[in-house]
DNA sequence: TCTTAGCACTCTCATAGTGGGAGTGCTAAC
DNA sequence: GTTAGCACTCCCACTATGAGAGTGCTAAGA
């Protein structure tokens, strides 16, 4: 356990160095953070951190740095909570009291004010898709030969697919196919619909096999999507602000991997699966590319239903205090938006 | 006029820079590029083309580099047309002979193979809202209060909201409303539909007030919105491939760019007005961040009906007749897809 | 036993000097 | 008009060099 003097020491340069990104040394510490000690005796409580763990040196004669455990612990015990000022609460109010209903323009106003207020790379991933629930489905007819197949989940996430029609249908059976197929799904999670929508499709209603086919493979295509949750980022060009990213081998590696998709989605979920705040420093994530950056995510829900996970990708040296309580604020507007919209 | 012997020159430095990215000495031109005289002579022809304006040095003593007004005169009749690899020609196929049918998402997969295929940063500019005509509009009850609008346009763009619905009004009525708005409003531009609308609202619909309210901002929303095209991007990272953008501020600045969708709308939409392909060089975009890049864009169509721009942002010294040729292709593809499809 | 002053030591970083290499422009001869 | 020769320029990579920051250790003091 860490005596009370060593928590200080450690707190100091976890912000010290969050501060300047500059390794902190004993003297600095002594006159910046009045511990009432020589700077010769934080020299020792530094020595003793560093062999347990909670501290790095770059080399030999330069300051100490927190290590991936040092900052684990400033974060699970040190960090203050921390109450935005009036200026960022409002502008993420603002930026989400549009008065835009879609949930997919909502997400990207999110997504930006996130980076906005904390000012390193913000994404969210859209509602899981899998386990999404079917709403709705039905058939615009757009002229004689095609219509627009919409399939609506009970998030209210829409998906939609520009298809065939058979000349021998009816705009009218069109919609009465998809009335019907609508009541009989309702409820169900989109892979049930797969297979429950074969299953009539083949007792009953083979007489529309066409089409049904279409509204098959949207369904299919929906739910087995490599691109599963939708990404949506935004400051990836702060990353750069960062000294430590300035290396451009580093800032290419990140933003390579923001590109790919799937590996951006299997760190956020296997990080983020709860409607608390979590943290993941540095070489947590698992993830080489990120191994200097530090992950803060949550999962929100919109008017109610879960709709997806937000998270913030900044350097481990961030501000843990307040990108947590950005998160927080963003993610707790975001429930309550649309509610007196529309559900 | 340039005689033959400077356009030979101007060609060899051009290639040869595009290719090594080094600036072009005689010695090298005289060795490689079998001109037949000498390196003596070659200085002079450069000395000469430097005072055209065609060519220009780093510093006092190192090889020539080409200047905006060298690669013009390069792109405009120097220029091989190139004809693509099988395999190059067969990947763009496969990327735009998915099986889907929504615009959106073969946007999505072309914006990704024109990256892959050139290596550079690829942008497309979604259909000019504005611009669209309407084609139907539709409403989706979801539950009680609540219901899902739907706009289509006649290229097949689809725009989604969810609205609040008034308790007092059937299904039906909601379906009858949109269906006779649709008819009314057919073939018109998007603009014109939101005036006609309001005009229907006053002088006979006035009873359905709430629900026209909703329709009409929708309808204002597309056209007016800032964001009035999409803007998709893929390869940022790839920029930092190339040697000139190694220079994190440089890079910074064009993802910068990239990110602030309107300027970029700004910039394709002033370049790319025809369905030919155009080359803006360097300085001649007129953005600064950029004045190191080349652009390369046109329209394109789909099935038939202008759909958008496509685009690729990649350093001065790209290989042009290379990514013309891509873009190229990637516009013809797009005009065939889904036609067999729906249209 | 804990704290502290002192000091030698290490390591980085910015600076300046140096030499090689690449390329030029000019001149004079072909 | 072309070319060889040559002096000149400029960049760049390399190597000191020294200042600065910070450490660890030791020994003395509380």
């Amino acid at each position: 356990m860490l005596d009370d003097r060593k928590v200080r020491v450690l707190r100091a340069i976890v912000e010290d160095y969050v501060l300047t990104a500059e390794p902190v040394g004993s003297r600095t510490i002594a006159r910046k953070y009045n511990l009432g000690v020589s700077p010769a005796t934080i020299r020792n409580e530094m020595a003793d951190l560093e062999e347990m763990g909670y501290l790095e040196q770059p080399h030999t004669s330069a300051g100490r740095i927190p290590s991936d455990l040092g900052y684990r612990y400033y974060v699970d015990r040190l960090m203050p909570e921390q109450t935005l000022s009036a200026e960022v609460v409002e502008s993420i109010h603002q930026a989400l009291e549009q008065k835009t209903r879609e949930i997919q323009d909502l997400i990207q106003y999110a997504v930006r004010v996130l980076s906005d207020a904390t000012n390193y790379l913000a994404l969210v991933l859209g509602p899981q898709l899998s386990a999404a629930r079917f709403h709705r489905m039905s058939a615009l007819p757009l002229d004689a030969g095609s219509a627009l197949l919409i399939l609506v989940t009970d998030v209210g996430f829409v998906e939609t697919a520009l298809i065939n029609k058979p000349v021998d249908m009816t705009d009218d059976d069109l919609q009465g196919l998809f009335e019907y197929l609508s009541r009989r799904l309702r409820g169900l999670s989109l892979e049930t619909c797969a297979h429950e929508a074969t299953t009539i499709l083949n007792s009953e209603l083979s007489a529309y096999r066409s089409v049904m086919e279409e509204a098959l493979s949207l369904l299919r295509a929906t739910t087995e999507d490599e691109g599963e949750e939708r990404v949506y980022a935004s400051g990836t060009a702060r990353l750069f602000e960062q000294p430590e990213f300035r290396d451009v081998d580093k800032a290419k590696a990140i933003l390579g991997m923001v590109e790919h998709d799937q590996t951006l989605r299997d760190v956020i979920n296997s990080l983020v699966n709860e409607e608390t705040v979590l943290v993941s420093i540095g070489g947590e994530t698992g993830v080489r590319e990120i191994r200097d950056c530090s992950l803060v995510g949550t999962m929100f829900s919109i008017g109610g239903r879960a709709a997806g996970k937000l998270a913030v990708l900044g350097p481990k040296r961030m501000d843990y205090a307040k990108v947590t309580a950005v998160v927080r604020c963003v993610q707790s507007r975001l429930s309550s938006a649309l509610r007196k919209g529309a559900g």
